[in-house]
DNA sequence: TCCATATTTAGACCATTATCTAATTATCAG
DNA sequence: CTGATAATTAGATAATGGTCTAAATATGGA
């Protein structure tokens, strides 16, 4: 990852309603929810989360996918990986102290990693 | 790390000059750098990195110090293990496939990193 | 004390950001 | 096609951010 996406990526989380956005939708899993029900589960104005939304998806943090009506947008959970891993190495670089051993599990490419196909919510 | 503690730190490193303040200083290990010399470094106005230096302070990613005439710049590696762990914690919760084991370890103390036998990179 | 060095603070300026309202696009149901 | 719903885009606006120059503060040495 470069330099400019990882500032992209820290800037789109610098803020109260796209860090919240992201954190929902990372506890709403894989299958996402639609930008309406986002809007009013954080209570913004749908004009204004659609602004946010779209941040974070340049960001490479959310991706986003039509179904009828709605749009579903869900957390990209590679995009997220990319930029911890951008953290630790760039920035933790030989310093165990900051990040422990993470340079090494952020490479690795999700362990087991079970199917969370809408299971746990 | 309360919410707007993490947006803080977010936004101090969402920036080209900061987020290389930041590298540098980790690379320069625990005695820093005097200010003046990562202005050189940067190449950037000792007046503009001054005012990005006391953001990262305020953010909990830097401390500082007087040495005779100069001020002394480190990285504050707690600050940043206490953004990585919100990260891990709040945002990857329940979701290795995110961060892998991160969590588990971002909140022990640095482990003693346990010898990597694979080297497979 | 007076001067030089290291850094910060003050003030101005332009660019970017976050938000709103209103208008537009896309989709479905009839 | 028409009307209703879901979301985005456009345009305006107020607030914030990043940078510069100039001035101020702190320290050390002659």
């Amino acid at each position: 990852m470069e330099m400019s996406n990882a500032i992209e990526a820290l800037a789109a989380l610098a803020q109260e309603t796209r860090l919240e956005t992201f954190r929902l939708l990372v506890e709403a899993g894989p299958n996402g929810m639609p930008a309406g029900e986002i809007a009013r589960e954080l209570d913004v104005q749908p004009a204004t989360l659609s602004f946010h939304l779209s941040q974070l998806e340049r960001a490479g943090l959310l991706r986003s996918r039509r179904q009828s009506r709605q749009i579903i947008y869900a957390a990209d959970y590679e995009g997220m990986r990319r930029l911890m891993t951008f953290l630790t190495e760039k920035c933790c670089h030989g310093h165990p102290e900051i990040c422990g051993d993470l340079p090494r599990l952020a490479n690795t490419r999700c362990p087991p990693a079970p199917e969370t196909q809408g299971s746990d919510d």
